[in-house]
DNA sequence: CCGAATCTGGATAAATATCATCCAGGATGC
DNA sequence: GCATCCTGGATGATATTTATCCAGATTCGG
């Protein structure tokens, strides 16, 4: 799984504790967690495609939060950052068996082996769909919020 | 998650079919579903050290499944490919937060990240682990075993 | 005992995906 | 106007996956 995930989830924590009343900068989120700013920013661009963070370009733009916490779940954090594919890509090997039959209706359906595969990739997807980034947040320990709050200097009016 | 998985499930299938009365060349797999039979014989290779396949090597050696198939988990094989680590791997980039305090007893336990993503994966795992081998030959048409049968040489005597 | 078949495992190379940087363009606020 | 900041494409570096090869070791059949 992408490295990506892992920052975008750390940085929407962050702007969930932070609030959205005005954005942070991608390079701001980077020095916070010591980051490549650039590909930070590229993970960010994405969450902002997935409708997940709003941007604002311009002075004092940055991103913020695109909705409530917990109207976020972790599998539309995961799905932004990896794409939408399963993790068990089926290549159709079965159709290069030596006497594979084109005329055979057998190779239309899904097999059993894709099935089984498709079968616990849904119970993750569905694990991650029961979590938001409100349970996020709040399951984090009350001083690693005051910690973020203090170091973007929002402590006082939040 | 790697091709080999694919390759492994599909092999694995076939033998189950086969029967362990005697045991099959990779390279008489690999010719079966058209794959690099070097490469094959690696993830064969694999799964003969995670004790999911035994090898017999020598003239009319090859693989048979190592116990029955009721007892292989579809877990047993993708960790025997994958190898065990998780899909999420956390680089505790928490700790590299500007103030960081490394006194803080804070950084040792896991954080609401890492434990969420653990719990789905345990939820794709369960998943795994409550399918066999034998469910998997089972759910496959029939005239797809009987194929496999035929392939191999073994339409008579099974 | 010999030779063909077959696995083992390490070295190596090719192909691909991931990670990271850079830059030109456009938007926003002061 | 100018500093800030996002956008998105091009490009390069690095890591992983995929694939090949070869020198042993083992077994079988003759
Ligand atoms: S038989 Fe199933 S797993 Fe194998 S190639 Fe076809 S769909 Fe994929
Ligand atoms: S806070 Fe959690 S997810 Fe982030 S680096 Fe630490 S353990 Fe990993």
């Amino acid at each position: 799984m992408s490295e990506g995930v892992e920052w975008g989830l750390h940085c929407c924590v962050t702007l969930a504790w932070l609030g959205d009343e005005e954005p942070v900068p991608a390079a701001r989120l980077a020095e916070r967690f010591q980051l490549p700013p650039a590909y930070l920013n590229k993970c960010l661009q994405a969450l902002g495609r997935a409708g997940i963070l709003t941007s604002t370009p311009g002075a004092r733009g940055g991103f913020r939060l695109a909705r409530a916490p917990e109207r976020i779940t972790l599998l539309d954090l995961v799905t932004a950052i990896e794409g939408p594919e399963e993790a068990f890509r089926c290549t159709e090997i079965r159709q290069r068996c030596a006497e594979a039959n084109p005329a055979s209706r057998e190779f239309l359906r899904p097999c059993a082996i894709a099935a089984a595969m498709h079968k616990a990739e849904l119970a993750w997807r569905k694990e991650l769909a029961a979590q938001t980034l409100a349970d996020l947040s709040a399951a984090a320990p009350r001083s690693a919020r005051d910690a973020a709050l203090r170091w973007f200097g929002r402590g006082e009016n939040d």
